[in-house]
DNA sequence: TCTATAATTTGAACACTGTTCACAGTATAG
DNA sequence: CTATACTGTGAACAGTGTTCAAATTATAGA
């Protein structure tokens, strides 16, 4: 029967350690992930941390859900502080938001989106709903502009494979999401397309072929947009 | 002084390390890449391993180097096998052995795309050479449809950026590729998309959502090469 | 306030990892 | 046949995650 009290100070110190962590993630990267060194950080003994992480892979199911929820946050951010709600230029905001914190919080983004940590995989029932957070706002634009009118999709994107489409019919009835399958469908469709950007930059794959990748970026999302069936211009 | 006969059984020792090392990353992920794992499977200790590869990065390196020249390889048998010389259906076939190729030779694939190995980073001019190799195949392709015709860049992907196309015809000029810096772009673009479709498919994060990858996957490239303004249908 | 109980920290141990180095054995070349 | 270069050995070092009993500390109830 753990007290309030306990139960508060537990927290604390769970919150200090993933602090550490992140601190020596962002020195050395992901390889800095190391339960002694952290113990080392916060003077304790490596035995210590197992009683508030069962394991060094529950210590990165606990980062990974954080930083999920941070890209989360930025994406709200960047939706709320983009000019005219209901505008493509919310949108276009919150697509390059997503780039920007990968690139801001590289080891952050590879812990969630690579698999960074040897033999660790992690729990999906787990990490799932908080990339569904971030998801969500893309997805939540886009079905706010076909609403209005601004995006109607256009070929070759306005055919969903049937497949895909009874798919994403099916989670939004189970999950009940306010969306519809078609706003789900191009949100994949750009999330994707801009995520191999990302990757790709991020392992300096295309930096030295496209030199600029902050402008390919930016085009792209242009383009992807366009592509999409935005009526207005950007 | 390395003479012939003994620089071949060097090669041949350096082969059959490797293959362990391929033997044991097949089983156990990336993670399962350790040098003492790999002197257990061809009885040796570990430290004899070290007159062949002067460090596991070493070796890494030399795996990688294999995959980017294996995924070549892959891509090059798609486009020979591809009916119709010179038609979109050889490219398709190329895009689709991308992705064929990554799955099923997911460890090599997250070894040259992601960062599997804490603490490695690939140096650059080993492997760059064998990723410009895959690269072009699709990127050569690209360029024999638009001298056909059958492919005229369409609006929005008609237009570079003016900082992307300098860097792009620096590339070409630097280097003697014999490809134009439209078909370079459009390259660029399309694996950019199809990337991350792999990308987050490799790690689950698509299926998901999504279901059926593969479908999606085809229709996102027959919808790529549609957008990038192919003129004949698929 | 004192005590019984629960929570926390300790320290040692185990089985791993990559890497270095002096040494012994083996094959090669002159 | 011998001197030399090559190859593998074995021990050691510093690091890793994890387990467990013991010792310590803090909490809660009387």
């Amino acid at each position: 029967m753990p007290s309030e009290r306990v139960e508060q100070r537990r927290e604390g110190v769970r919150e200090e350690i993933k602090q550490a962590a992140r601190r020596l993630m962002a020195e050395h990267g992901t390889a800095g992930l190391s339960l002694r060194a952290i113990a080392r950080e916060i003077n304790m003994l490596p035995s210590g941390l197992y009683h508030y992480y069962g394991s060094l892979d529950d210590l990165i199911t606990a980062l990974i859900v954080d930083a999920f929820n941070a890209l989360a946050d930025a994406l709200e951010a960047a939706r709320e502080t983009a000019a005219g709600p209901g505008s493509a230029a919310q949108l276009t905001a919150v697509l390059e938001a997503y780039r920007r914190w990968a690139m801001t919080h590289p080891t952050d983004f590879q812990l969630i989106y690579g698999n960074p940590i040897p033999g660790y995989a992690a729990p999906r029932e787990i990490t799932v709903p908080p990339v569904i957070r971030g998801f969500s706002v893309i997805v939540g634009l886009i079905e706010n502009l076909l609403q209005s009118g601004v995006l109607e999709a256009a070929p070759p994107y306005d055919v969903i494979p049937p497949e895909v489409e009874a798919r994403l019919q099916t989670l939004i009835e189970r999950d009940g999401y306010p969306v519809s399958a078609r706003a789900l469908f191009l949100g994949v469709v750009g999330w994707t397309q801009l995520h191999g950007i990302i990757m790709l930059e991020m392992f300096n794959h295309i930096q030295p072929v496209i030199g600029d990748v902050e402008t390919f970026y930016r085009a792209q999302v242009i383009n992807l947009l366009k592509t999409l069936g935005l009526k207005t211009a950007i």
